[in-house]
DNA sequence: GACAGATGCTGAACCGGATAAGCAACATGC
DNA sequence: GCATGTTGCTTATCCGGTTCAGCATCTGTC
């Protein structure tokens, strides 16, 4: 009841081991009745490749492999990972490569895991996402020697390769627009502040408040969840001079906020106008649905899946700069009370 | 610039490859001096065992499979498969096993996928989920031979070892907690009803809510987004005899009959109560916080990926029953409206 | 001092494929 | 008719480990 293997074919079909394996890889060298005769017998006795056999003679592993460095309680509540994931997914097994995925707690677990997989010849590539500033990750990526695709700015991502997509574009269009609305003092309910993102968008929001005359740009820093959302936009709702706007950098944060102004007998949008940074489902089954920075978030994964093939095959990759998230207003949005 | 391998140690120290291989696993065979420099020497050049080698001698793959059987659009909005899927890899990587991840398209491609993946000896088991009432993938299974737990009820899972929790608990506390507030009218908006669990549900809610003496208990089935649990709600909030309560199958459609509601100027809880089933950060985000039903699903899934490991390693490995969602009560539920 | 048994190591086979080299049988060119 | 090339196959080796049989060498026993 074992599997079976190219030797029983090659008894079955009366060949040798050689011929059977140039028949079934559609090298030349075998006539065509004799390859027939062959497939045929393979795909009587349900022949598959082992495929640890073939990656013993240096062949690919097939695999790539994916460590996510984040606690299970963040995980599951943002919608844009597995949304990620799905897009790498798609693109992957379209190409017949199958994903490693591991939950790691931190940055030095998640170099062990790539530096395993790498050495044992599991994966044949590796994603990275998450970027930090200053990221130790990349120079230890570099060094492995390993192809890789990072998920994040150009600016953090050394000799990998990035896979990208402006956020200053996106702060920009949202700015502009809650300034034309009339808004003069704005919040940003920023995420971690050590991730690379965040400091662009704080960068971002920064100077284009500053460059549009709003007075006010307050930007509070949170852990995305919904419990720090409804923390921070409690405060700030509480300050003297409180906004008329406020931009959450996920959707779950802009969630507990709607709720958080709901609490205080605040109208969204009639005194406070709220948008929230990746649309999910979530963002359009609230009351009022909101205004929201969309992007194709699986197309985005399917992308940088694609450049990180193409980097395993050895062709030569550029890095790929995805289109910026683009402002989908919808309800939460109106002009400032008067 | 290739990597070490066992024989470049065994130079180094002037012993042969079997000495090297004892060292190395912690076989006896060689003397604890010799043992010490060839550890020191593999050490020192950084040697990691080839996965493939390793493989091809019968050895694991040290790999579990997971095949997803789901449109993206549904994967990111439910926190149950991240926190399912997170749960499962602590465990499995507690005994360093990796995950190996593929979205596919429907069962065909599921089963296919698995097919390669054992025919490969790429795994040395799989989970599967989401079973359908009469679910041809548990014969197909079983006839692979693999090792397989089953996320469902022991009554589809078929000779397949099953890792469940009790629907019809769940639903009785929900609904006896329902009732005892006087609730005498209660709707469940229910997820796909060819999903088994979904079918248990339904029966144990309509066969609780009889004995209860709930007058009228109706079920509407849905596919899980916001959108479909809003119509639903909306349509039955809008029959002649609505509902005083409503029962949701997941916390997106909940958030979402909730903003139905509150947009038809229903007070919650005060004229209608609501319950979510999976309790996600989301439930306890909106106003008013939602009473859900509560499990701790990351446990549940590490529970799955320890038999699946027993089974693995040989083990006999029994049915495991997690417990059965708790209701959490928050500010969703009330008496009904006088 | 002869023999049994444990210890520590070597050499070789093996896992399941890929692949280079070798070799008949036959076709082609001049 | 002989060199030359092509086709279709076999044989042997390799990948990087594991494992088994074999063989000195040392230790202990009576």
């Amino acid at each position: 009841m074992k599997r079976p293997t190219i030797a029983d074919i090659a008894r079955q079909a009366g060949v040798s081991k050689g011929a059977v394996s140039y028949a079934l890889n559609g090298q030349p060298g075998v006539s065509a009745s004799t390859r027939a005769r062959i497939l045929a017998i393979a795909d009587e006795i349900g022949w598959r490749p082992n495929s640890a056999a073939r990656a013993l003679n240096g062949a690919r592993a097939n695999t790539v492999g994916l460590a996510l460095c984040r606690p299970a309680r963040f995980l599951g509540v943002e919608p844009f990972f597995m949304e990620l994931i799905s897009g790498i997914e798609g693109e992957l097994s379209a190409q017949s490569y199958a994903l490693m995925l591991q939950v790691v707690a931190d940055h030095d677990e998640e170099m062990a895991v790539y530096r395993r997989w790498w050495g044992e010849g599991r994966v044949d590539g590796a994603i990275l996402v998450d970027l930090h500033s200053d990221d130790s990750r990349v120079s230890e990526m570099e060094s492995m020697g390993m192809p890789v695709v990072v998920f994040g700015q150009p600016s953090g991502s050394g000799s990998l390769l990035p896979v990208w997509s402006d956020e200053g574009t996106a702060v920009r269009e949202t700015v502009e627009y809650l300034a034309a609305l009339g808004h003069r003092r704005i919040a940003r309910v920023a995420g971690l502040p050590r991730l690379l993102h965040t400091a662009l968008r704080d960068e971002a929001f920064t100077a284009v408040c500053a460059s549009l005359g709003v007075s006010e740009a307050v930007t509070v820093h949170t852990d995305y969840t919904g419990e720090q959302g409804a923390r921070a936009t409690r405060r700030l709702l509480s300050s003297p001079a409180r906004p008329t706007a406020v931009v959450y950098d996920n959707d779950i944060m802009a969630v507990a906020g709607l709720s958080v102004a709901q609490e205080m007998r605040l109208d969204v949008p009639g005194d406070l106008s709220i948008v929230a940074w990746d649309d999910s489902p979530l963002s359009q089954v609230v009351r009022p649905p909101l205004t929201a920075l969309t992007r194709d978030i699986p197309a985005y994964g399917a992308h940088g899946a694609r450049r990180l093939l193409s980097l395993i095959a050895g062709d030569h990759v550029t890095a790929y700069e995805d289109q910026a998230a683009r402002l989908t207003p919808r309800g939460s949005t109106a002009p400032p009370p008067a």
